[in-house]
Formats: structure tokens, sequence, C-alpha cells
DNA sequence: TGCAGTGTTGCTTC
DNA sequence: CGAAGCAACACTGC
């Protein structure tokens, strides 16, 4: 679930189910180990610990930094989790047995979470409504820590995360100076480092350089005043865009009520290679290629390097 | 059968 | 120090 628009979704639908809610059971069958992370995560009996302190607080509020999902309980404790590349948080109303060890839970609603989401539960809260919250994940990378919530953002799961695109405080002269820490690196990856600016991955990167025009491999130096301020304005729009379209379901995103988002049918650039570029008398096509271990899609026509023959491998 | 896949970290090498 | 490349994490779907 990814990227900033498909976690501010998730938020968004936390905020409106879970808060004043109160956690009267955890399971876990934590075998995919997503209680890691930092150094006190790799005791196994981390989970343990997790119980104890989240048993009976109340949820105080939900919100988002980069792509982390941050729950603030009662008691100055806070849940942070990292869905990494598959997981999704589902809310709804479950039948919930931790005596029965295989299958502790069975979906009553909604219908949506049917296969294959419900085979991948790996862990529930409970709250004082019936309702549950499961944390489903596929490839089980996805990270659950609890943390102090006065020490939230220093915390080494955040304190080294740039600024949020989103917010207003964040202007071009901000963003230019962002990716000026790094004018050697190729756009794309400085984009996409969550140290320079927060939330932007992989669908994003493409879909806001396609709308600026500008190449993946592009040299942050080699980029003008002008198109600097062209890609800020695209990386804003292309963000919010994404939240308005309920985010990006490309792969399996699900909303907490086990929806899929739309930005998937509106992209660009992202998995269309070979097909025709969108842009309005463009006529190029859209290339693919590797950069950094990433599949990374550009149109070979409105965005070209500046100096050419530097790059295109 | 093979490869690509929304993310991050840690290690190695230059 | 920066940057780049790669493996690891574990599994599905085309």
């Amino acid at each position: 679930m990814p990227e900033l628009p498909e976690v501010q979704t998730t938020v968004n639908g936390l905020k409106a189910s879970i808060v004043g809610l109160v956690i009267t059971d955890v399971w876990s069958d934590y075998r995919s180990a997503f209680f890691k992370g930092s150094e006190t995560l790799k005791d196994p009996g981390y989970f343990k610990h997790f119980k104890k302190e989240v048993l009976h607080k109340k949820v105080m509020s939900v919100e988002r930094r980069a792509k982390n999902i941050l729950i603030n309980l009662s008691g100055n404790a806070t849940i942070l989790v990292h869905m990494k590349m598959t997981g999704h948080l589902l809310y709804g109303r479950y039948n919930f047995s931790p005596q029965l060890k295989k299958d502790p839970w069975e979906p009553i609603e909604p219908e949506s979470l049917k296969d294959p989401f419900n085979r991948h539960v790996h862990m529930m809260l409970c709250f004082n409504n019936s309702h549950n919250l499961a944390l489903s994940d596929v490839r089980t990378f996805a990270k659950v820590t609890l943390i102090n919530s006065e020490l939230l953002h220093e915390s080494l799961h955040l304190n080294r995360i740039g600024p949020e695109p989103l917010e207003k405080d964040f202007t071009f002269k901000r963003f230019d100076a962002r990716i000026d820490l790094r004018p050697k690196g190729k756009v794309k990856q400085v984009l996409m480092d969550q140290g320079i600016i927060a939330g932007i991955g992989n669908i994003y990167a493409d879909e806001s350089l396609w709308r600026a025009g500008i190449h993946p491999l592009e040299l942050v130096k080699n980029i003008r005043l002008v198109k600097r301020k062209t890609l800020f304005d695209a990386v804003k729009k292309t963000l919010s865009r994404g939240i308005n379209f309920g985010g990006d379901s490309t792969s399996d995103y699900r909303n907490v009520n086990g929806e899929k988002g739309e930005f998937h049918e509106k992209h660009r650039a992202y998995q269309r290679t070979g097909e025709g570029c969108g842009k309005p008398g463009c006529g190029g096509i859209i290339q693919r290629i590797v950069l950094g271990g990433r599949g990374t899609h550009f149109c070979d026509r409105h965005q070209t390097l500046r100096v050419k023959s530097a790059g295109n491998k």
C-alpha cells in the first residue's frame, strides 16, 4: 500500500472508523516477524509486550508521516505501521476466536474481504464495538512498532524523513533546497529518497516526471529553474490526484473498507510501456528502463535528457 | 518456466 | 563522504 496517496487514503479511512474506540484484544501469528525494524524488536517476546501495552487503550488520533501510519493511543503510546509492498489495513466485523490458531478469524463483512486478503491476515486489533482492524500482507514485509508518542518524531523510524510535500509550508524554495542536497543524483531516485522528500514512490515518481516533462535519468544539477518549478507543481498535482482518486490499485491496494482506488486508471506513463504518450500533440511512445532496480517509464518524445548520449543505456 | 512487483535496509565496492 | 549495485524479505500473477 505503498505510496503517500494510498497511505493517506487508509489514514482517512481509519480516522472515520477507529478514533474513539478502545482496543479489547490483539492477535497475531507474528511468524512474519512484523515486529521488527529496530533493535528492541528482535526479541521474539516483543509481541507480548506489544499486547500488554496496547490493551485497553483508546485510539485518540490517526496520522500519516511519509508512508507510515501512526495510530496514537491514550497513555502516550503510538502504533507505527509501515505497509511496505503489499500490506493492507482492513476494518470490519469478524468472528474472532484466537483459540483456533489456524483460522482465528472469519470475515463477515465486507464481502470484499474475501480472497486473497483473508488468507494473509497476520495481525488483528479488536475494538469495543465488536469491529476489528486486520493487517493483511501477502509478502509479510510490513512493519509494526510501538513507540512513545512524545518521542515519535525523534525515533529512528521517522527522524531522517524529509518534509511532507503536500504541507502548506512546503514551498518551491524548500523543494529546490531539498533536491539540491543530491545534485549528482538522478532526479527520479532523488524524488523517491524519503530523506529528501517524504512519501513519493515508484508510481508517483514516474507520473510526476511525465507531467513535468523531465527524463528520469536527468541529474538534479542539470535541471534549470523553470523546469524545477514545473516539477514542483507536478509532484503536488500528481500526489493530490492520487488522493482524490482514492489511491492506486495497480497491484492490490485496498482502502480500509476493502475497496480499490482508481488512480491506476489515470496513469500516463507507469506500466504503459509501448503505448502512445497521452500528452496532446506529443506522439511519443512510453519506454521502460530499469533505474535503481525499479521499473521506470517515460515518454521518449517529451521527456528527453538535456545532455544526450549521457545515460540511456 | 521466468520474471516483475507499491518499499526499505544493509552490505559491498568504487 | 557519496553513489551505485545487489541481496534479502516471501509470494502472486501474467
